[in-house]
DNA sequence: GTCTATAGGGGGATAGAC
DNA sequence: GTCTATCCCCCTATAGAC
């Protein structure tokens, strides 16, 4: 209702800029606040707990990747190149947020967000593999998709024609790994 | 000289146990002493600060690295199933710290050892693919080592025997990615 | 919507006794 | 080598004025 006065997303900015650059544990209120220009209980206002800021931050991340796990589900399956590309266009969406996330995973437990991040995984090698996989073609997927998540922060000033299709080249030929190209290992 | 009682490596065992379970930053020493039924500042006569003790931990990991990095470089190239083989079993032998650090990459730079794994990463990728890859390599190329990092510290309890070819196959599938294969992306 | 003032707690670290 | 006691700092968060 409400007309926000622009105050609440600007904090949102500067704190995902701060979250981004520094590391959500490294990042107090103060130096939030400090570069807003306000004071540090003006915040209070805006945000009931800095627990809140942070999940406010990260909400559009969870509900896109809810959206995307849903809608992938219900199409036909076996595209896995679809697939891929489709995740890897999410994942760059958020590409700042998942930088935050991914150096500093323990927020996910803070937020109680880490069994549903541990499930998406699930669902995604699913639809990736169909249901329970052997271990060697669950490795190949978290090779590929840890792959692809790794670029999207890594490359994240690149455009993304050059990242993309290259991050899903790669992840594809991972995922359809199938036996050593030669000899045995270890 | 003095013999060790013992204590300074115990410190170390449950430290690095906390780390890894919970991140460093989440960690306190007064946590540490706890679990030890030692008092805080029994710490310090063991460790000059926090950061020298969490420096102690990391240590082991950055010498090894240094030192297959220089083994690497002396040896003939273009073997890259072989170097992705024995940087696995690096990152294996290490993967407990590694997980540390993963999880909270902030430390590095910390400890000022930011650049230096910077500087790794870049090492490698040369051995791997030649001096000044195109883009694309190095995106194969990050696929492939972020993959098998993930996967060093995600299938952490299972049996190298399992882990160690199947990262190592779909690393080197991903590397050696070179055309789409089937329609452009995007 | 933003301020001043402050409570209340935890962190790393030191001094000095034993 | 380990203790007790303590310091100082910064953090999140609240109360209440403007």
């Amino acid at each position: 209702m409400a007309r926000p006065s622009g105050t609440k997303q600007r904090i949102q900015a500067v704190a995902r800029e701060l979250f981004v650059a520094q590391g959500i544990k490294n990042t107090s209120l103060r130096q939030i606040s400090d570069r807003l220009g306000i004071t540090k209980p003006a915040l209070y206002y805006h945000f009931a707990s800095r627990d809140e800021l942070v999940r406010s931050i990260v909400t559009p991340l969870i509900e896109d990747t809810e959206a995307f796990l849903a809608a992938t589900t219900g199409r036909t399956p076996g595209n896995a190149r679809r697939i891929l590309e489709d995740y890897f266009d999410l994942l760059w969406r958020h590409r700042d947020v998942l930088t935050m996330i991914i150096s500093d995973p323990s927020t996910l437990a803070t937020l109680e967000l880490a069994d549903r991040a541990f499930q998406w995984r699930r669902e995604l090698i699913t639809l990736l593999l169909g249901a329970s996989p052997d271990p060697a073609a669950r490795i190949h997927a978290t090779v590929a998709l840890g792959g692809m998540s790794d670029c999207a922060v890594e490359y994240a000033e690149m455009p993304l024609e050059t990242v993309k299709p290259a991050a899903v080249n790669a992840a594809l030929a991972a995922l359809r790994t199938r036996k050593p190209a030669q000899g045995a290992v270890a």
